[in-house]
DNA sequence: CATATTTTAGAATTATATTCTAAAATATGG
DNA sequence: CCATATTTTAGAATATAATTCTAAAATATG
């Protein structure tokens, strides 16, 4: 009559449901602005209940940034995976980066504002993990593009700042409440940037 | 015999020693893991002097921020008022960025870690003011360049995410240890790009 | 020098993250 | 379906750390 490491079959419901109340209650309310009560209450649940499931505030903190990081990346490379050409996959991405913060508002901002938060140091091996494995993927494919001769030669450490920043810095300013550009406009003028950028002509 | 808002000599010292005891700690433990008491021992004061001179960890942290962030633009201004054709302009701005980041990295780890602190909020008005006034200048200075057809023409907002953001992330980078690129290459590469991704030609 | 004001110090208070205990719910072998 | 080991929930108790408070010490100025 013994069972091991069994799980109650509403389980992984109700820890979405926590991540979720989480994610929201730190958004409106800030990191430390926000209460565990604050996230029980929104999540129709009880303190023990979440400690239950998670270690500590920092711990869900930093489950929800793996959560909004994964869905991330993983768009990023299956849209990068579809094209061949250095151009069009620039394009792409950049499109995709800025297509992603406006439809998941609340994870992008919640993933600009906690990047440097203490509580990342919780997760730091997995996250770790996730960016070597992201950005492993993405230099394969523009590796392609460099030897082809279709982007000029830098240090290899500059193609991700020159590529991605402009669109981190417009979408920060956009979750700042700073622009009001067009999703259309930011994504095809941010992309022509990039492209001149890095095009080897 | 009425004396009225005096203040004692070596106060504005004093105030200077916690706010630089605060930045070492909140850059060592974090904001969070960072106790008042760990201030106070490492500027050799007490609770009770630092609440008198900061009315929360909040106001102290925020005004460290502002601290850093007053720094870091009036020397951006004062680099880019001297030169005068857009490509030096960009060049002298994207090298004085790095160069900054290299040689206050102590503040620049602050600026960047604790941008989108709850904190924040207790200077919010004078940080903003602050933007404008530096945000202004900069754009004064690039309109000269767009209107002479020396570089190229998009929306407005785009501009200092894709003159800026390459720094911004390379520096980010830089100080999560994710890069040991030389600061001689790293500026004169992303000023390149940054030249390369606005110029009309 | 006298005294109003500022500054310092540290104890007391308060707020809130975490731990703990026990009850309720659930899964599974029989 | 029953018995029971295990997981989950709940909320009270505890611990930690920010903030407030009170009084003493230091300082500025008429």
């Amino acid at each position: 009559m013994k069972k091991l490491n069994s799980t109650h079959k509403k389980t992984p419901a109700k820890i979405e449901v926590i991540i979720m109340a989480a994610l929201e209650c730190f958004n409106e309310l800030g990191f430390n602005g926000t209460g565990m009560n604050d996230i029980c209450a929104r999540g129709g649940t009880s303190v023990g209940s979440v400690y239950h499931h998670f270690k500590s505030k920092d711990q869900l903190a930093a489950r929800v940034y793996i959560e909004g990081i994964k869905n991330y990346q993983s768009g990023y490379i299956e849209e990068l995976l579809k094209h061949n050409r250095p151009r069009d996959g620039i394009f792409a991405i950049v499109r995709y980066h800025i297509n992603w913060v406006y439809s998941n508002r609340d994870w992008a901002r919640f993933l600009f504002r906690m990047r440097h938060e203490d509580f990342m140091w919780a997760v730091e091996e997995e996250f770790a993990q996730l960016n070597k494995k992201f950005f492993d993927t993405v230099g394969t494919w523009f590796r392609k593009g460099i030897q082809a001769g279709e982007i000029r030669k830098m240090s290899p450490d500059m193609y991700p700042p020159v590529l991605m920043g402009p669109c981190q810095e417009f979408t920060r300013m956009l979750l700042e409440g700073k622009t009001f550009a067009k999703q259309e406009t930011a994504a095809s003028e941010l992309a022509e940037s990039a492209w001149r950028a890095v095009k080897a002509v």
